[in-house]
RNA sequence: GCGGAAGUAGCUCAGUUGGUAGAGCAUUAGCCUUCCAAGCUAAUGGUCGCGGGUUCGAGUCUCGUCUUCCGCUCCA
C-alpha cells in the first residue's frame, strides 16, 4: 500500500468511525473546514490535556490564559498582520502577471495628469506667440474634462477600495480601459484580496460599524496581556504564558485534510526571558518540545528539526519540528525566538509602557520572548497517521487497528459480556460503574466477541474487559490488550488500579521531567 | 488560477442500445451462544452531488454548476 493510499484510507476511516467529518457535508461541504466527531473530539481533548498539563502542571513558572478571538484592530497593525497582506490584486490572463489593482488605477491617474500638463505646456507655448480665444476655450474645456475624470476616478477608487468593493474596483479598471503594460490586453481576472485575516463587523451598520478581525494567531492575546498576568500572578522572569485557542487564516490553497485548514487550533506558550539569555532558552525549549513529541512512542526517526535560514522580521532564530506524515515530513510545531519585537510594538502602538523591572539585575527592560507554537489539528493528524495500521494476522485475515497511545485514546475500556444472558450484562454494567467516574468506558453486547474486539481496535480502545461465566464464580475477568491481542485474567476489584496505570497521562509526564 | 479524474444507500461498488434503482457489508429488532469480524429471520435506508436542456420517458445523452482528490502555479 502506498503512502497515498494509506492517507486516503485514513481519511475514510476517520469519517466512518466518527473522528473527523467534512464541515456542512449535507450542503456539499465547505473547502478546508472540518468538524470533529464524537471520537475525534475526545482524542483532541486528550491531546490538549497532555500539552496543557505538561506546561502548567510540570512548570511552576508557566500559567495559562484564554484570550478572546476578537481583539482591538490596532493589535494587528502592531503585529504587522495588517499591511502588506492587505492589497487588492488582479491578474492579466494573457501575460500571467499580477498587479496591485490600486496601483494600476493610480498609474492611470498619473497619466491623465501628465496629459493636462502637456496641454497646458502646449497652450502656454502657443499663446506666447499669439492669443487665440477659440483655442484657449477648447484647451480649457479639455483640461476641465480631464480634471473632472480624475476627480471622479479618485472618488470611485476611494469608495470601492474603502468599502472593500472588489467588483467595483474591477469595473473601474474596465471603465478606464487600463491595459496590461506587458501584454497590452484588457483580459483581467476578478480583483481578489489576498488578506489572510477574516474580517467581520462589530456594532450596527447604521452606527458606522467597525471592522474587526478573527485572529490569525493566538500569540497576540498573550502579548497584550503580558503586564496583566505578570502583575496579578506576581511572575518573575523567566516565566511563560500558555494558551490554547482557535485561529483563522484565509488560505488560498488549503489542502491535505486537516493539515491546513482555514479554522484551526493552536497550543502555544510564550516564554519571557531577560535580553541576552534568549538563545539558551531557545535551545532549552527545542529540546523539551521534541521530548514531548517523542514520549508518544511513534519513533524518533519520524521527527526532525528544520531550522529556518530566512527568518521572519520579528525573529532571530526559528525552527520547526517536522513529523513524517503520509505526505512527507511537514511542520507540526514551531519554536521561535521572537526577540522583544512584539512587546515593543504593542508599547509603541498603545502608548503604554511595557517593561519589566528585574530585581536581580536592578534594571528595567522589555523582555525577550521564546515561543513554542503547535497546531492541535496537525497533532491529531500526527497521532492518527502514526496509529493507523492494517495488520495481517496469523489466520490470514487483516485487522484495522489504531494504536493510539493509551493516554490519548478516545475510549479507554470496553466492557463486553461474552454472551448477553445469564447475568453477564449485569455484571458488566457493575464493572462499568466502577470505572466511569475516571474513564471513558463503552459497553457492547452485540455480535460475536471477536467482532467486538475488532470494532474496538478500529477506534483505538487500548483495553477490552470480557465478562464470562467464570467471572460469576470467582470474580475475575479477562483483560485484552489492543496492540498485542494478549489476554490476562485479573480480579474485578483490581481493575480500577490496573486501568488507571495504563491509561493515565502520568506515564507520558514521567518521560518529560 | 490552470489541467486531469471522480461524485448512485452510512461504507465498497454494480446498473445492459435511454424503459419501475440493486448487491455485499453496516444499522435496528428477534433467534442462536461461541474469547479474536462477517450463523438464521425480518426491517430500515436512495429526488442517482445540484440545476437547466433533449426525449413519451434520463442514473444513463447534453450544457452549466458545486464539491472532493491528484499534478502544476501562487503564498509562507
Amino acid at each position: 500500500m502506498t503512502q497515498e493510499e494509506l492517507f486516503k484510507k485514513l481519511i475514510a476511516h476517520s469519517k466512518e468511525y466518527g473522528f473527523i467529518f467534512p464541515s456542512s457535508e449535507i450542503y456539499d461541504g465547505l473547502s478546508a473546514v472540518y468538524d470533529y466527531g464524537q471520537l475525534g473530539c475526545e482524542l483532541k481533548n486528550n491531546i490538549k490535556k497532555y500539552w496543557w498539563d505538561s506546561m502548567i502542571k510540570l512548570h511552576g513558572n508557566i500559567v495559562g490564559i484564554d484570550a478572546a478571538i476578537f481583539m482591538h484592530p490596532k493589535t494587528w497593525e502592531a503585529s504587522g498582520h495588517l499591511g502588506a497582506f492587505n492589497d487588492p490584486l488582479i491578474d492579466n490572463k494573457d501575460s500571467k502577471k499580477r498587479y496591485r489593482a490600486d496601483v494600476l488605477i493610480e498609474e492611470w491617474i498619473e497619466k491623465q495628469k501628465d496629459k493636462i500638463k502637456k496641454e497646458v505646456d502646449k497652450a502656454v507655448k502657443r499663446f506666447g506667440d499669439s492669443f487665440d480665444e477659440a483655442q484657449f476655450v477648447a484647451t480649457n474645456a479639455r483640461v476641465v474634462e480631464l480634471q473632472t475624470k480624475i476627480k471622479e476616478t479618485e472618488d470611485e477608487m476611494a469608495r470601492t477600495l474603502g468599502g472593500n468593493d472588489l467588483v467595483g474596483v474591477k469595473a473601474l479598471i474596465e471603465k478606464l480601459e487600463i491595459v496590461c503594460p506587458i501584454s497590452g490586453t484588457r483580459n483581467w481576472t476578478d480583483v481578489r484580496q489576498f488578506n489572510l485575516m477574516f474580517e467581520t463587523k462589530v456594532g450596527a451598520a447604521a452606527d458606522g460599524a467597525n471592522t474587526i478581525y478573527l485572529r490569525p494567531e493566538t500569540a497576540q492575546g498573550i502579548f497584550v496581556n503580558f503586564l496583566n498576568v505578570q502583575k496579578s500572578a506576581r511572575m518573575k522572569i523567566p516565566f511563560g504564558i500558555a494558551q490554547i485557542g482557535k485561529a483563522f487564516r484565509n488560505e488560498i490553497v488549503a489542502r491535505q485534510f486537516i493539515f491546513r485548514m482555514r479554522e484551526f487550533e493552536q497550543m502555544e506558550m510564550q516564554f519571557f526571558v531577560a535580553p541576552g539569555t534568549e538563545m539558551q532558552w531557545y535551545e532549552h525549549w527545542k529540546a523539551f518540545r521534541m521530548r514531548w513529541h517523542q514520549a508518544l512512542g511513534f519513533g524518533a526517526q519520524n521527527y526532525r528539526f528544520h531550522d529556518h535560514i530566512k527568518l521572519a522580521h520579528y525573529a532571530n532564530a526559528a525552527t520547526d519540528i517536522e513529523f513524517d506524515f503520509p505526505f512527507g515530513f511537514k511542520e507540526v510545531e514551531g519554536i521561535h525566538s521572537r526577540t522583544n519585537y512584539d512587546l515593543s510594538r504593542h508599547a509603541e502602538f498603545s502608548g503604554k509602557k511595557i517593561t519589566y523591572f528585574d530585581t536581580d539585575k536592578n534594571e528595567s527592560y522589555v523582555p525577550y520572548v521564546v515561543e513554542t507554537s503547535i497546531g492541535v489539528d496537525r497533532m491529531v493528524l500526527q497521532v492518527l497517521s502514526a496509529a493507523y495500521k492494517e495488520e495481517l494476522l496469523e489466520n490470514g485475515e487483516t485487522r484495522t487497528v489504531l494504536s493510539i497511545p493509551a493516554p490519548l485514546a478516545p475510549v479507554k475500556v470496553a466492557v463486553l459480556p461474552l454472551i448477553k444472558k445469564d447475568g453477564l450484562p449485569e455484571l458488566a454494567q457493575t464493572i462499568i460503574n466502577s470505572l466511569k467516574f475516571d474513564h471513558n468506558v463503552q459497553f457492547d453486547e452485540k455480535d460475536s466477541i471477536g467482532k467486538r474486539y475488532r470494532r474496538q481496535d478500529a477506534i483505538g480502545t487500548p483495553l477490552c474487559v470480557t465478562v464470562d461465566h467464570q467471572s460469576l464464580e470467582d470474580g475475575t475477568v479477562t483483560i485484552r490488550h489492543r496492540d498485542t491481542m494478549a489476554q490476562e485474567r485479573v480480579a474485578i476489584d483490581q481493575l480500577p488500579a490496573l486501568v488507571n496505570c495504563i491509561v493515565s497521562l502520568n506515564s507520558l509526564f514521567a518521560k518529560l521531567v
